[in-house]
DNA sequence: GCGCATTTACTCGGATATTTTATGTCCGAGTCTCTTGGG
DNA sequence: CCCAAGAGACTCGGACATAAAATATCCGAGTAAATGCGC
């Protein structure tokens, strides 16, 4: 069970973003280079988060991404499931299904205790992403490091 | 972000292997048998399980595996790490570490609130999995379907 | 009939293939900008 | 000087390789039981 790296490359720059003038993009290239990351790997997670509606993408000259919607209204959650997709990490396969007996009509992602308690589990998991905004990041990021947010943006525009 | 299949087989079968008799065991053949599962591929999970202390093996005619401890002693918890390893689905590869300016003696894995945020979320999911033994989920079983426990002895003793 | 050495069959355990997933790369479609020529 | 048309360059977007991990398999080391032999 592993977390794809993109994840954590998508939270940076989401966080990035939120520093840039309204309305001003940066291209996947400034990003990549930013944290020296593969430029055409890091567009393709730049181009999940725009599908789901998380950036906003412009092409040709000037053009680039820039955050769709105020950092209050995306959650760490939202960025997550853009890039892993909707599922869970737990996929019950339903092996008592296979077991001696009969299953006539029995969903066992339902009824299976086990399942249960995996899917509870992973619930707990999901509010704690959802309780946290990028608004939120913005703001102790600004608190614990006033220089950043500068530094920041002149990576970004250099 | 996927979790292997095996954990969902390795907390069945340490499920089914409370309702034995106290010292006796079940070869790997007969629990893959009873989902029908590869047996070699249950064999290994079952083997992951023995080097984490939650079953015994025991080579030789009669042997197999059986519960190291009691059913009240291991969560859900202790199975998934055994079988996913210690290490959480989002590691920090620091990329705060390859962005301009000076780095020195910084562990991004512990200040970057990226990171922290992320294994607080973990955190939260590690707890709800502690929570539940492999006791609790015998008790519900027998509590909601009475007639399992004696329909899963049957099944893996012939 | 009884005890002991030997054989035999059975089990786990780790080393070895195969399939799937994640990672990384490349080139084309579309768009905005800049240039250039005419009015 | 102003405007419009066209060329050019830049960007994203998805299709295509490569590397890593999960899945599945096989065979050997070790062990306990069963067998056969001698007493």
């Amino acid at each position: 069970m592993r977390m794809s790296e993109g994840v954590e490359w998508a939270l940076h720059e989401c966080l990035n973003l939120t520093w840039l003038e309204p309305g001003e993009a940066v291209t996947a290239a400034r990003l990549a280079k930013y944290y020296e990351l593969p430029t055409a790997y890091l567009n393709k997670q730049l181009q999940a988060l725009t599908r789901a509606g998380i950036l906003d993408s412009t092409p040709g000259p000037r053009g680039g991404f820039r955050l769709a919607r105020r950092p209050e209204d995306i959650t760490m959650m939202d960025v997550v499931t853009a890039i892993e997709g909707p599922d869970g990490a737990f996929r019950c396969e339903e092996v008592l299904r296979r077991s001696p007996g009969d299953h006539e009509g029995a969903d066992y992602r339902k009824s299976c205790i086990i399942s249960q308690s995996m899917r509870r589990a992973e619930l707990a998991w999901r509010r704690e992403l959802a309780a946290v905004t990028i608004a939120d990041l913005k703001e102790i990021v600004e608190s614990r490091h006033p220089a950043s947010p500068g530094a920041i943006l002149r990576g970004l525009r250099t």
